[in-house]
RNA sequence: GGGCGAUUGGCGCAGCGGGAGCGCAGGACCCUUACAAGGUCAAGGUCACAGGUUCAAAUCCUGUAUCGCCCACCA
């Protein structure tokens, strides 16, 4: 056997054991007809991300969930892969170009696409390996992209589908535009920021003066859109306006004739009441221009410049135009006032750009009809998120959708399959790529455009089991054997754009089934001031280098022990100490273990405890079990983790491995007692463990002195924990009776340190019991009293008299003597038991209080009221007993 | 304009109807033969505020305040 050092260096093991997991094809998810499908696929981060704490959070949660189940003898399996990440790639790619002093332009679709994909081949893997790292128990045989062969074939699928029933259609609309990534994004692209800007009132004069005004004033926060104006608008009942309504006003720098219509959707109460109206520029005035059959003028370009239709204005970007149109205004007098005024801009969720309203033809999905479905799933439970709270975030989205454009102008992604033939107008779509025309024969023409991203991802669920018709890897029933999935894992901010789409495109591909049965909506990760963790701000921390300072185990632990229903976690560095410091006691605890089970010989057989600290050690491990099995399949992973660490370092590590260790120099029988029973609790709570801390628990698991066929690792031989089969070690009274010997102990350790008595120095005690029962338990555990606080002498009994100048402790039905000559400070014995006398008295009456309590009595529990009943029982014991040690110390 | 979350010892957080807990920091003592990344002992809180429900409230309800998120086309 290898002697294990004295420190857990977790850099040592973790490549070894996650090159052998990936050896034996530990990850490697395969179907089994026998038994039930645990699986999840991952959220498929971008290929050009780099893991951030997000990912390590997430990702360490789905790992335990995998890895737990797959102990429990599920066939399971993680389907890993990654984005494309249409915009996020052509940015990455666009830049290394521009380093070259080149644009996509300069050299073509084509080529452009191919060093995409070069791109790919380079960076791509870069946050897989990443995953590797953490420990993740991915199916790496089999990864994914969002762009593969097969995937591209279920996003043709789709596309032809809906557009044969008729939910995508083109239409001419205002969108959501990024002046610099050049194209439209769907509405929950934008990220709306509050920012300070101007409300400028401006004059426009009246074609002829009207009840002797000359003008009429607009308010505007974008005054170089008036470029674009056809019209002045104000509330049909608007008093002020009501003589003005039919009349024309003439616009400003520009002298085109402005119509002032009456619509309702003008606020009389905002600004001057009068609304410049800007179909081409602003989504509302779109709606009014339509009700009013006006006139569109776009007045900007791709990239949000002043163009050809702004006159003098062409050519200037809009933040100048802005200023050359104010100032202009502001010369010829037509500038009445400028306030200060908040409100909310669009901002390009990828490059932070000011969006643009748009006005243009794309593609758009008809969301209402896919939408009903997935929101019935939800409200019937089929799927579930956690916390339950996300499903109503949920509802109202999807009870107030509107349609998605899914067309990108970009060249990185999946070309929209629509053909059209010039020669006679035909237009389709096709799964297949087509270059003459099927009616007449002619060239076709491909759409230019390519899908939003998020079209593909939705498909991820089942696209990933080789939907729709298999390929090489995967046989056709590959998907009918793992979808649904059984858990998604995410991020809250993709609620909207993925996981409420996948649910959709699923019930709607996959014959009315959804999914995944839970959605886990995990906090999402600030730093320690609350801020968002940004690698651009220099707020973030990297996951990798938290490995390096605390190994996998202790960054996976550490956020495990972070995780609550709570939507917001505040990082803290400190609870990855704590849990490096915590695999570093499990390794002692382990090391301990092998240290002194050298002879050994493993049994298969569980243990049948005789003695009680072995009934109290199993029937701990009994109710861990039942914690940690609930807690995985609940998501209640911060709890988890905290009943983990407290079984194993505060009862397996302080006290059973403690009171072993004299019974391990006992008989050689009593020595293999303690033996079995040292490598059943901790075999057992390392299986518990393993999820969470994978790597040490492997390494540990692996030198155990167990009965085991052959060397495969724990993570697929190792069982996990059966609570029934465990539940018969449940035990009361021997928990009950470790408390005494605690309490036993404790006092001697507190009087030591009171008194600042070496713990060389062996000190008497007098044991004064309630019961004889008690007080023969006492005396059976002598050895382990005498070895835990150096006792040399322990006299129990009942009516046993309390030593001259001692110092008495009390607690739960026991007084314990010191005797201490000549060293008892009478003045402090007073005040600390004076002290002590208090406390009880304040919780005694308070119990009293409750149980005179006609109330109480009448309408709690018949269980609380007996607990309480006991309770003030013991304490007035207690009370009793202090008391009368005051008295005796005079 | 709606909605959600948070407010508990110096710091970070858990608990979410019946005895206020954890980690870190700080204090005293201890290199005790698994572990100083450790052990023992002690100290530290009117659970934001105001009402209410209840026999019983940190925990449920209502409101207030502060902080933070999300959704929303008010120019």
């Amino acid at each position: 056997m290898t002697e294990l050092a004295p420190q857990f260096d977790p850099k040592q093991i973790e490549t070894t054991l996650f090159d052998r997991w990936l050896k034996e094809g530990c990850f490697k998810g395969v179907a089994d007809s026998t038994s039930e499908p645990y699986d999840i696929t991952i959220p498929p981060p971008n290929v050009t991300g780099s893991l951030h704490m997000g990912h390590a959070l997430n990702n360490t949660l789905q790992d335990v969930l995998i890895r737990k189940n797959r102990m429990a003898g599920r066939a399971t399996r993680w389907v890993v892969g990654t984005d494309h990440a249409g915009i996020a790639t052509q940015n990455k790619v666009e830049q290394k170009l521009a380093k070259e002093g080149l644009t996509r332009y300069d050299v073509g679709r084509e080529a452009f696409i191919e060093k995409c994909w070069e791109w790919r081949e380079q960076y791509g893997s870069t946050i897989i390996d990443q995953l590797k790292a953490m420990g993740c128990s991915c199916d790496y045989s089999d990864e994914w992209f969002t762009m593969n062969e097969s995937y591209q074939r279920a996003v043709r699928e789709v596309f032809v589908d809906w557009y044969d029933k008729g939910l995508i259609y083109r239409g001419r609309r205002i969108i959501n535009w990024c002046p610099r990534c050049t194209t439209a994004l769907s509405d929950i692209e934008v990220e709306h920021e509050d920012v300070p800007g101007r409300l400028h009132y401006l004059n426009y004069p009246l074609e002829k003066p009207v009840g002797g005004r000359h003008f009429i004033t607009v308010a505007t926060t974008r005054p170089e859109t008036i470029l674009g104006d056809v019209a002045v608008a104000v509330h049909p009942d608007d008093e002020r306006y009501q003589e003005l309504i039919g009349s024309v006003a003439l616009l400003p720098l520009v002298g085109r004739k402005l119509e002032i219509i009456a619509d309702d959707y003008v606020d009389p109460a905002f600004g001057t009441g009068a609304v410049k109206i800007t179909p081409a520029h602003d989504p509302n005035d779109f709606e009014v221009g339509q009700r009013h059959d006006l006139e569109q003028i776009n007045v900007l370009d791709e990239h949000g410049a002043i163009n050809e239709l702004g006159g003098v204005y062409a050519g200037l970007d809009r933040y100048e135009a802005r200023k050359a149109i104010l100032a202009d205004l502001d010369a010829e007098g037509f500038v009445e006032k400028i306030e200060d005024h908040e409100h909310a801009v669009g901002h390009c969720y990828r490059c932070h750009t000011e969006i643009e309203p748009y006005l243009s033809d794309q593609w758009f999905v008809d969301m209402k009809p896919l939408a009903q479905p997935a929101i019935d799933a939800v409200r019937d439970g089929r799927v579930k998120f956690h916390p339950a709270r996300w499903s109503n975030v949920y509802f109202h989205w999807m009870e107030n959708i509107r349609d998605w454009c899914i067309s990108r102008q970009l060249w990185w992604g999946h070309r929209i399959p629509v053909f059209y033939c010039d020669a006679c107008g035909k237009q389709f779509a096709s799964k297949e790529d087509l270059t003459v025309c099927p009616d007449c024969g002619a060239p076709l023409r491909q759409d230019e455009d390519v899908l939003d991203t998020w079209f593909s991802s939705q498909l991820w669920p089942f696209a990933t089991f080789g939907w729709p018709i298999g390929d090489v890897s995967h046989a056709p029933e590959a998907v009918d054997y793992w979808y649904p999935t059984s858990a998604l894992s995410t991020a809250r901010d993709i609620l909207f754009l993925w996981v409420a789409r996948m649910i959709m495109s699923g019930l709607y591909f996959m014959d009315g089934q959804v999914p995944f049965a839970d959605v886990i909506i995990h906090p999402t990760v600030f730093n320690k001031e609350g801020k968002r963790m940004s690698k651009s701000l220099g707020t973030g921390v990297d996951p990798l280098d938290l490995m390096e300072t605390y190994g996998a185990d202790g960054m996976r632990f550490g956020l495990m022990l972070q995780v609550t229903g709570v939507q917001d976690l505040k990082f803290s560095e400190e609870k990855l100490l704590s849990s490096r410091n915590f695999a570093n006691k499990i390794w002692n605890a382990a090391r301990f273990v092998l240290m002194n089970t050298e002879d050994y010989t493993p049994v298969a057989a569980a243990p049948e405890p005789t003695h009680t600290a072995d009934k109290w050690i199993l029937s701990r491990l009994a109710t861990l079990v039942c914690q940690v099995s609930e807690g995985i399949d609940t998501f209640e992973f911060g709890e988890v983790a905290r009943a983990l660490y407290e079984f194993t370092w505060n009862e397996f590590c302080d006290w059973y491995i403690e009171l072993a260790k004299g019974r391990l120099q006992g008989s050689a029988g009593e020595r293999a007692e303690v033996q079995r029973m040292l490598v059943f609790v901790l075999d057992q709570t390392l299986r518990l463990l393993h999820p969470m801390m994978p790597f040490v628990t492997e390494e540990i698991w692996g030198k155990l002195p167990l009965v085991r066929e052959g060397q495969a690792s724990m993570l697929i031989r190792a069982a996990w924990p059966d609570a029934d089969a465990l539940a018969r070690y449940l035990d009361p009274q021997a928990e009950a009776a470790l408390s005494s010997i605690k309490m036993t102990i404790s006092a001697l350790r507190s009087t030591r340190a009171r008194y600042g008595i070496s713990p060389k120095t062996p000190l008497a005690a007098v044991i004064r019991t309630s019961t004889s029962g008690q007080a023969e338990f006492i005396i059976s555990r002598r050895a382990l009293i005498e070895s835990l606080a150096n006792t040399e002498s322990l006299e129990v009994g009942t009516d046993v008299a309390k030593p001259p100048a001692s110092v008495s402790m009390i607690g739960e039905g026991l007084e314990v003597f010191i005797p201490l000559e000549g060293l008892v400070d009478l003045k402090a014995e007073r005040m600390r038991l004076s002290k002590e006398q208090e406390k009880l008295q304040v919780e005694f009456d308070r119990l009293q209080r409750k149980l005179g309590n006609e109330g109480f009595l009448a309408k709690a529990a018949p269980e609380v009221v007996e607990k309480d009943r006991a309770r003030a029982e013991d304490l007035q014991g207690q009370l009793e007993k202090v008391v009368g040690q005051l008295a005796d110390l005079g």
